[in-house]
DNA sequence: ATATGAACATTATGTTCATAC
DNA sequence: GTATGAACATAATGTTCATAT
């Protein structure tokens, strides 16, 4: 069953984004961070470094991406962690409930813009 | 200048359907409360008690809204408060603000949608 | 300095208790 | 029981600290 919750919260948001750079592969935690971070800069959104993590190891503890430990070229001899996507049927699933989160959200949006904002006739 | 947040919250919302019930005059708290709670339910949205009492006391006392002890006819005595429109001047410039909010939520959700949930062709 | 991660602190919101009629 | 409101508890998120290279 359904919570009486307000709209989608940022967390849900952020892991289908992690899902996405998942399926591109070949990205580590920061990078996303960093990639988010400038995508989202025109509308005034800057995701956080823990968000970020938090949503990342969410997923890996559910099975939905899988990680490998990367050491980077060059003397840092820096360990990194390569997200890939993981059971694309637990996937499917899971984005399709969280599509019906955001859809529920942009229509709850949508009706106070035109509850409160609409022009009045007359 | 705006704070990097994510989408509106659940307060900011609530007041703006506060100012909206403020307009048409005559509602008080638990009036208001349950309405929202009916006109919301196909969305799956069930505001609470606490959060609308809050949205109201913060118009309050910003000057947004004011309100009129009343005696409830009958046997009871009964004290409650309805809410009206408080400085309109105020409201409005309120009310632009709240709706950039709103408009950037909207965009952000939006394009979640379509950066994860596009048809992928080929 | 870069990368990962946890600990800690603060907001935002929900649940329960108190008071009055 | 209805109405208002505060107190208290938890959830969601942000900030700082720790560790390693």
């Amino acid at each position: 069953m359904r919570k009486n919750t307000f709209i989608i919260k940022q967390r849900a948001f952020l892991k289908l984004y992690m899902l996405h750079e998942a399926e591109k592969g070949r990205l580590y935690g920061l990078q996303i961070l960093e990639n988010l971070q400038n995508y989202f800069k025109d509308l005034g959104y800057k995701p956080t470094k823990s968000e970020v993590y938090k949503s990342l190891h969410e997923l890996l503890k559910d099975g939905y991406v899988t990680r490998e430990p990367i050491i980077k070229e060059g003397a840092e001899m820096q360990t990194l962690y390569i997200y890939r996507i993981g059971d694309r049927e637990k996937v499917k699933a899971y984005k399709d409930t969280v599509k019906a989160d955001l859809d529920r959200s942009i229509a709850l949006l949508q009706r106070a813009l035109k509850d409160n904002y609409s022009q009045k006739r007359g």
